[in-house]
DNA sequence: TTGAAAGCGATACCAT
DNA sequence: ATGGTATCGCTTTCAA
């Protein structure tokens, strides 16, 4: 396997105990050296004797035992659900890893799919996390907010479109998104507003609200709102344009830009001009979305700097049992280009 | 928190003593009862009596006490760098937690981003899993590999570009793709052939081999290829686009379709006929190409179906201590639409 | 300055 | 059919 030189037959792990005897030394010194305990001097040769008999055996502590020891982890569980995750989350996720990582806590993300909503509770409970933030999926059920917190998880944390009663909630109220989109719509004097709803299974926990908040906004101004339903197939595309003029709209909200990009191509295959008939915003802008003419509109997304989610969970854990706080993340703005 | 009614101000984490206690058993009978040992013969009534004293306390077992005494776990960790995951790999990764699920390992990813590759292997290490799949970032070392080894990994595999010594690889050979390209526009008569480098940090780890492969097989025909830095920004193809003519080239191999797009956008902004002067070409197989005008040929690419991944870590895991295996997952094929 | 030993939670052997 | 108990690797109190 490794090619390393230095390697005489040892068949089992090295465990501190290993480590104690090449030094010469006991284990609960290997503990305190290996660990810089500061309650307790020790001499600089031994300290060295012990470095050198670990890194020879390479000894690498084992965190179950130490946990178990310990009486408690410093593991914040992250499941996950294979919902295909966009730009703004691997960012979310990436910049949560590193803040709690700073703060000296580990993050680990467990994949759950398969699983539902009780035995996905169960499952993480069994690694005894101290602190859960759990995205969407099947959602947390008061069982498996009760079994988490019986386990000894500090913070219970939903991370999602909506809240979840009795837990912490990292809200991204995808409502926001639709409600800018037709806001925008609406001051562009547009007032018959189609609202695309993707048809791919994993997008509906967010087309969902998207269209609630659309629809509110719309309403508030006492204009119509239209559900669109597409796969994102060109020829679901093509089906909707060539029926179009019979919806009678003058706008569309197409759920983001890729799904907005195959739309007004297909529009305009068909022979509706765009801007001029319809108007149309997707959301996310991309790049791309300035590449095709008439360059593309949309609502671009970002998440609340504020208060760093990261720092929220640290606080939760050291001071548990407050009242389910809700923080919301997502922020939402339009920005107008050509095609609306 | 939890606002459920029956809590009676349990204050510490129920353990396996405690559901025997009041089931009226020894934490033994306890243990088999809820493994469903079936080396030994429980009374139907005891066996209830300690399901209801479980599932009355929220009891669930603590993962690193049981793995702590197995001696052993079913973790398979694979690590995470941050690398933003393209579709495909998201894909690749599902699959993978979901197939080891089915094996009944445990699949668990941790961020590893800030750590250097050695710390990370230890880091890795503390966990104690039965096998690594360690994707990117940076290299696993010989040291790494023998950390992980001696700390009981049974598996240690790494998932990239390129394989490394004294681990088992999964090798996702970026090289094809280059290769697939350019092969296409050899065959449809191009010979100056420019290569996009994508200037993003994270993206080297795929452009390199990419170039590398065209370069290989346009050299393999006697034709030539000019590498080409861009962002991932307008206006750094506008400025590409401005000095094309000065290049001499009649095709390019675009990294992916959104770098295509992106350049196939600026050239035909600056009057260039694509594909009359020069053709174009990405990778990826977007549906956003095909409603760019002219359609954007692309480079698809699958990962090989064969020998399922899981199936093979089950493998090594069952039957460690063989030589480095190398399996090649990626496959390209070329799509040609309008641009080349 | 160092060592002996208890104990974290779960399991499996050996008795009964 | 069930219970007592040693054990996994580590930390930490208490003694020496």
């Amino acid at each position: 396997m490794s090619q390393l030189p230095e390697q005489p037959t040892m068949t089992s792990v090295p465990t501190s105990a290993d480590v104690a005897r090449l030094a010469g030394v006991s284990r609960a010194t290997v503990s305190y050296v290996l660990n810089n305990n500061a309650t307790v001097r020790i001499s600089e040769q031994t300290r060295r004797r012990v470095r050198e008999a670990a890194s020879d055996l390479g000894y690498v502590p084992h965190a179950a035992a130490r946990s178990l020891r310990a009486g408690h982890s410093r593991m914040v569980l992250l499941p996950t659900w294979h919902i295909p995750a966009g730009p703004l989350h691997q960012r979310f996720f990436h910049a949560l890893q590193s803040d709690l990582r700073r703060l000296d806590y580990t993050v680990v993300q467990y994949g759950s799919g398969g699983l539902d909503a009780d035995e996905a509770a169960r499952a993480w409970a069994e690694l005894r996390p101290v602190a859960v933030v759990s995205p969407g999926g099947p959602a947390l059920t008061p069982y498996g907010i009760d079994v988490l917190t019986r386990s000894g998880a500090k913070a219970v944390i939903t991370l999602g479109p909506q809240p979840v009663d009795g837990a912490h909630a990292l809200v991204m109220d995808q409502r926001v998104v639709g409600s800018c989109a037709v806001a925008h719509l609406l001051a562009r004097g547009r007032r018959r507003i189609g609202v695309v709803l993707p048809q791919e299974p994993g997008l509906a926990l967010f087309g969902e609200p998207r269209l609630v908040g659309a629809r509110r906004t719309a309403e508030a101004a006492g204009a119509h709102v239209q559900p669109l339903p597409l796969r994102y197939e060109e020829e679901s595309a093509a089906q909707l344009a060539s029926r179009w003029r019979t919806l009678g709209l003058d706008a569309v909200f197409a759920y983001n830009d890729e799904y907005a990009m195959l739309l007004m191509r297909a529009l305009q295959d068909a022979g509706i001009p765009v801007p001029g008939e319809t108007a149309v915003i997707g959301a996310d802008d991309l790049m791309l979305g300035r590449l095709l003419r008439p360059r593309l509109s949309s609502v671009r997304m970002e998440l609340a700097a504020g208060q760093a989610p990261a720092e929220l969970i640290d606080r939760l854990v050291r001071h548990p049992g407050g009242t389910p706080e809700r923080h919301d993340l997502l922020r939402a703005t339009a920005v107008p280009r050509e095609s609306s």
